[in-house]
DNA sequence: TGGGATTTGTACGTATGTATA
DNA sequence: TTATACATACGTACAAATCCC
C-alpha cells in the first residue's frame, strides 16, 4: 500500500502535483510487486484509497501511463501492466512530421538516415546470425513483392515484414522495435508530400538484391544493396524539397 | 472551431471513446491552424465547447497528449503546443529496464548495441562534418573528463555532452535526440545492477582516444576507438549476467 | 506590493457503457 | 439473460498557480 499521509488534515506541504505522485505511486506498485506485462493492477477505486487521491487524479495519472504503454486499460475489465512498446515514440515522431511540410521533409530524411545506418551497421551481425529459415522467409517476402508489383498492387505490409525479418537474426528486441517504429513513422509521414507514381517494380527488385546479398553472405554487397534500396526514397525527398 | 455535431440531441452512434475523439480533435486543431511548438492552445473550457465534451474528458485527452509531449500544460498559465521530444521513449524504455534484473541486462546490452552502431555507422559523416569549433569543444570535454577523473570525481553530465557533441556535426536532429534518449536510458537503468567501482580514469582515456581519432580524420581509427569505448560497459553487463 | 482575473489542478457525486461470469 | 464489477463520462465546486494591472 502506497499510503501518502492524507490522514492528518492540512498537510499544506506537498512536493509536486497530486497526479505526478499517483504516477510515481503506480510505478512503484508495479516494481515493488514485481509485476510483468499483462498482470492486473488494482481497480481505480482501490488505487484511490491506496494512494489517498481522488478518482480524477488517479484517472489522469493512469491516462499518462497508458499513453506510454506502461499500463493498459481495458474498458469494463480492468487495468493491467502494459508492454512498454514504442508506440509512444511513433505517435510523437509522426505527429512532428505532420506539423509542416518543411518539417516532414527534414524528418523523413533523418528517419531514412537512421534506418539505413542501423541496417548497414548491423549487416555483419545480420549475415552471421542468419539461419536457413530466416533466409527462406526473406526470399519469400521479396518474391511476394515481385508478384504484387507485377500485378500492379502495393505491398506496404510486406515491406514492413521484410525489414523486420532482416533484423530478426540479431536477437535484439530493441532494434526490432526501433525498426518497426521508424518504418511506421515513415509510412505515416511520407504520403503527406508525395504525389508521385510509386515505382513498385523497382522497389521489389531492390529488395531482391538485398536477399541475394544475404544469401551470398557478402557483407559489402549487402551494405551496397541497402544503400541502393534507400536511394529512391532520398531522391523523392530531395525532389519534394525543391518543389 | 472544431465543432463536432453535439447539436442534435441523441447522437447514439459514436465511433470510439469520447477521450480519443478529443485527442483527435486537438491534433486536428493544431494541424489545421498550422501551430508550431510553443504556440498557445484554447483553454480547457473553450476546448470543451469546441469539441462538445465534458471537462474531464478534455483533461484526460490533454494528459494523453501531454505524456507524448505533443502539448505542454503549465499550471495556471495555459496549454501550448509541445516540442514532441523523445521524453516518452525514455520513460517507457527506462521503466521496462527497471521491471526485472534480467530485463535490465538485456535492455542495457541492446541499448549499447544501438548506440555503438549509430556512432560507428555515422563515423564517416561525423568526420566529414566536423568543424574546428566542434573539434575544440570535443577536446575540451575530454580534457574535463581527465581532470575530474584525476580528482576522483564522476562526470556523467560531461559524458552526455560529449556524445551529443560527437553527433552534432551531422546536423541530424533525430540522431541527436536518439543519442540523448539512449544515453538517458542507460544512465537510469545501469545503476540498478552495478555495485562496481567506476573506472573513471580508463573511461576518460577512452574518450580522449575518440577525440584523437576525430582530429586525425581517420575513420577506421574512430570506429575502433568507439568500439573500445563501449567495451568496458559490455564486460560489466556480462559480469552481471553471470552473477 | 497587492489584489483580482484567468487558467489549470483536485475532489466528489452520479449516471452510463462495457466486459465477464 | 441476468448480475456484478469495472471503466467511462458529465457536472459542479473549490484549490492552487500564474499573470497583469
Amino acid at each position: 500500500m502506497a499510503q501518502i499521509d492524507t490522514g492528518s488534515l492540512r498537510t499544506p506541504v506537498r512536493a509536486g502535483l497530486r497526479r505526478d505522485e499517483v504516477v510515481a505511486g503506480i510505478k512503484d506498485y508495479i516494481l515493488r510487486n514485481q509485476l510483468r506485462p499483462g498482470d492486473p493492477l488494482p481497480t481505480e477505486s482501490e488505487l484511490c484509497e491506496a494512494v489517498g487521491a481522488s478518482r480524477s487524479s488517479v484517472r489522469e495519472a493512469v491516462k499518462t501511463l497508458s499513453a506510454l504503454d506502461i499500463v493498459d486499460v481495458r474498458h469494463g475489465h480492468g487495468t493491467f501492466v502494459g508492454r512498454m512498446s514504442l508506440a509512444a515514440l511513433v505517435e510523437s515522431l509522426a505527429f512532428r512530421g505532420l506539423l509542416s511540410s518543411e518539417e516532414d521533409q527534414r524528418l523523413l530524411g533523418q528517419v531514412v538516415d537512421v534506418r539505413q545506418t542501423l541496417e548497414q551497421g548491423l549487416s555483419g551481425e545480420i549475415i552471421a546470425g542468419m539461419t536457413d529459415e530466416h533466409r527462406t522467409d526473406l526470399a519469400e517476402l521479396a518474391e511476394e513483392m515481385v508478384d504484387r508489383a507485377a500485378a500492379g498492387e502495393d505491398f506496404l505490409d510486406v515491406d514492413r515484414e521484410f525489414h523486420l525479418t532482416l533484423m530478426r537474426p540479431l536477437g535484439n528486441d530493441l532494434v526490432l522495435q526501433l525498426t518497426e517504429a521508424f518504418w511506421q513513422v515513415q509510412a505515416i509521414v511520407a504520403p503527406t508530400l508525395r504525389p508521385e507514381p510509386p515505382e513498385h517494380i523497382l522497389t521489389a527488385d531492390l529488395h531482391v538484391a538485398i536477399v541475394d546479398a544475404v544469401k551470398a553472405g557478402d557483407q559489402a554487397r549487402l551494405r551496397d544493396a541497402i544503400a541502393a534500396h534507400y536511394a529512391p526514397v532520398r531522391t523523392s525527398i530531395a525532389r519534394a524539397t525543391k518543389a
